[in-house]
DNA sequence: TGTACATCAGTGAACGCGCGTTCACTGATGTAC
DNA sequence: TGTACATCAGTGAACGCGCGTTCACTGATGTAC
């Protein structure tokens, strides 16, 4: 069958779509390059005339989750600031909440694949090690001018990583009200973390 | 062969042992029965006569692992407090050493394998709650006492989510400089929610 | 206008391999007679 | 003291299964003549 111009193109995304939830959802080696074509409605012979390898789809499954992640938190930011709310807790509120907690597989992907993907080749590290870069810096652009620059980048990466860590807890835990606490906790850890510079 | 009393007993103990150091580095996952079973010296038929499913090698492992390096905080704590300084500053430096970002296979299986677990069955997930409780509780016993009983054990939480989020930030990220800033901006931030309760 | 052929996204069988788990067996030692 | 047997930690072949990857093939459409 010949297809209609884009078409290839279509499927890869979709591909990759399907990759980024899964990754997120059930780990990486866990998602098979046959389940994934499957989910999107292929069969798994073709995955090598989208692909190189299935590393190469995590690559790209990394950078296709975090942007789409990212985006959101930085709207959140904006809305927030147009409304004259505070920016910082918008983001942190977003990040912290209940939802994204229960709904790994369209939340943040480093939270869910940071200690898999470190042990990744360092071709995949590094894409990730940008986008680790590019989420700090949508929360470094919401801490008050107070902080000198190479302090906000500081910062900004202590606020990520508190916001990371509870997260995984939150989801770890089997009590509940453990798992809400580390949210809360968490939320106002990150917002004294950015209110202002250390001393 | 017949074997010394408590020979069983010494050949369970190190297949643990083993295990919760492969599972550290390479992930649950990725590390097989039959390879643990090489690496304690046996080969992969005898593992069931000393448990009942990889799972529950899991849970043992868990334990093992985070009793370890939880009674490593606490006694860094306490040396630290018998000389007379602070023991949250001693437990924090200690987590968030270069060290102890280089070396996963001996040190906080949380920050290895919280995302994985969370995967895991509830009975698995429940040894996890224990032992996340636990090494929790080390960091709230370094809290001054301006911290009421609740606050303590947020504050103490936020602490923690701090260190695993960003001791796996510093092992994912592939340019050194950004891991190190990783590990430093936690510390700070870390000792800053240690520091006295929000107002 | 009609036929032959090129294109190419997707198919599905097959590759070698490692997974978790089961099970009949081994063989050195301790015990019973 | 010497022989027969029970014990039991550990062995290694085998189970069905899914993994990532390769490859000869399909078949609907567009193009060339």
């Amino acid at each position: 069958m010949r297809y209609a111009a884009g078409h290839r193109e279509e499927t890869r995304r979709r591909v990759v779509e399907v990759a980024a939830r899964r990754f997120r959802k059930d780990g990486i080696e866990a998602a098979g390059v046959a389940g994934l074509m499957a989910d999107a409605g292929l069969t798994h012979g073709g995955f090598y005339a989208h692909f190189s390898s299935k590393e190469a789809l995590v690559r790209d499954a990394i950078v296709a989750a975090l942007a789409t992640s990212r985006d959101h938190l930085a709207a959140e930011a904006a809305t927030a600031r147009t409304e004259g709310r505070d920016g910082l807790e918008a983001v942190v509120t977003a990040y912290l909440r209940p939802g994204h907690r229960d709904r790994p597989e369209i939340g943040c992907a480093i939270a869910s694949l940071a200690a898999e993907l470190a042990r990744h080749p360092d071709e995949t590290r590094e894409v990730l090690t940008d986008q680790i870069r590019a989420t700090v810096a949508v929360i470094r652009a919401e801490l008050p001018p107070a902080f000198a620059a190479s302090e906000a980048d500081t910062a900004a990466g202590a606020i990520f990583s508190t916001m990371v860590g509870a997260l995984q807890m939150a989801r770890a835990v089997t009590d509940p009200a453990l798992s809400d606490s580390f949210l809360s906790g968490a939320k106002a850890a990150a917002l004294a973390i950015g209110r202002q510079p250390p001393r």
